[in-house]
DNA sequence: TTGCAACCGGAAAATGATTTCCTTATAGTC
DNA sequence: GACTATAAGGAAATCATTTTCCGGTTGCAA
């Protein structure tokens, strides 16, 4: 592969990722090219069609995904499903638009499995370590993080308060434990940390 | 307007609305005639295009979700806004795929005013009842509402399981409230029903 | 410096949906 | 039962993409 080839590669996938972050997954292959700097011809000759191009997209978010999972599942008792979720919002946000088109698509299956087996381990240390209600599954998970997915989708392109809100609300629930559990003193520290980046003004605790 | 016109035309917004539930959105209006039983001419005599079929549906949910809200808020003190949750996501259901469209037209600017109205008071109620959280905004509800929306899109058409519990978290993470108010009995009275219809074993409380 | 395989751009064809429009059918009325 | 306004249907025009393809360009190895 010629070096010019490789860059212009490049460019054609952070233009579609942002492009497609702003407008939505349906806008012209020929405005992608446009803002990559490309011809049409270039994205096809290097992806079969469009649906090929946002697979892609997916495939790499999708690792990303899986890599933060990975390094979370290190993190001290209980805390590594918070932090996940903390920093898999921030990929989602750059990655606008894509989500959707994970589930539909058979070719990025194995890649989603890999995907639900590290929100598994996740899911069962922090009920292990009691910073989650013990009936929380692996499902419900994936479910938030796609929630959250769609409301950075529907709030502007760099609002990052609705989501954050949203995530802080959805792990609240994700802990509603029982007292003597919820006296554990880590319990919800990330938690509160995203709480207190929201602007709304918190008369409690 | 004749009868069979009026008929035909209730055909078509069911045959719509089910047709988008089940393909999205992005389903062909030959395929909507199609389900609906009548020619194409038939629906674009009565919709100017695609477009004002779909306003229309968003139109008639929107009519739907604020009618919901007025009920709720006769609700005795703090239990509105849970009500209402559970009611409206089942007509969201019934509407899949059709929410996304309401916030980017203007042509239901004035709908989404009057739901934001309703939400707004039913918050208010709930925080003076003390059944929520006091730093809850009508902003959160709606969000909360929108990934709902969400979930219910991505699932399959008739899994209820995955948004109620989605559900169930969102409205225990709006109920993070400090041990006085907590105290008071009826707190998650519809929460923890919606809890209980979930179907995994929930081995606390 | 040259040769050429790899690459580029964008015009044009193909595709698939929306929308128009005209012919035929029918409900409701007298 | 006949008349007519209104409605139905669907073939064809239009439109917005996606996708193909080829003449011209360029990086790079020898």
């Amino acid at each position: 592969m010629r070096a010019d080839a490789e860059a212009n590669l490049e460019r054609i996938i952070d233009a579609a990722r942002s492009t497609f972050a702003r407008d939505g997954l349906q806008v012209s292959i020929e405005v992608v090219a446009e803002n990559a700097g490309v011809g049409l011809g270039t994205i096809y000759r290097r992806f079969e069609n469009k649906e090929a191009l946002v697979l892609e997209l997916v495939r790499r978010l999708l690792g990303e995904v899986i890599a933060i999972a990975q390094h979370h599942e290190r993190d001290p008792v209980g805390r590594g499903l918070f932090g996940y979720f903390d920093e898999v919002g921030r990929v989602l946000q750059a990655n606008r638009g894509t989500l959707s088109r994970i589930w539909s698509s058979p070719a990025t299956t194995e890649l989603v499995a890999a995907s639900r087996l590290s929100q598994t381990r996740l899911v069962t240390a922090a009920i292990d370590a009691g910073t989650v209600r013990p009936d929380l599954t692996p499902e419900d998970v994936a479910i938030a993080l796609w929630s959250i997915a769609g409301v950075i989708d529907v709030a502007g392109v760099d609002d990052s308060i609705a989501w954050k809100r949203h995530t802080a609300f959805l792990l609240a629930g994700f802990t509603n434990l029982t007292a003597e559990v919820k006296s554990r003193p880590l319990r919800s520290r990330e938690l509160e940390d995203i709480i207190r980046e929201s602007p709304s003004p918190s008369t409690e605790r």
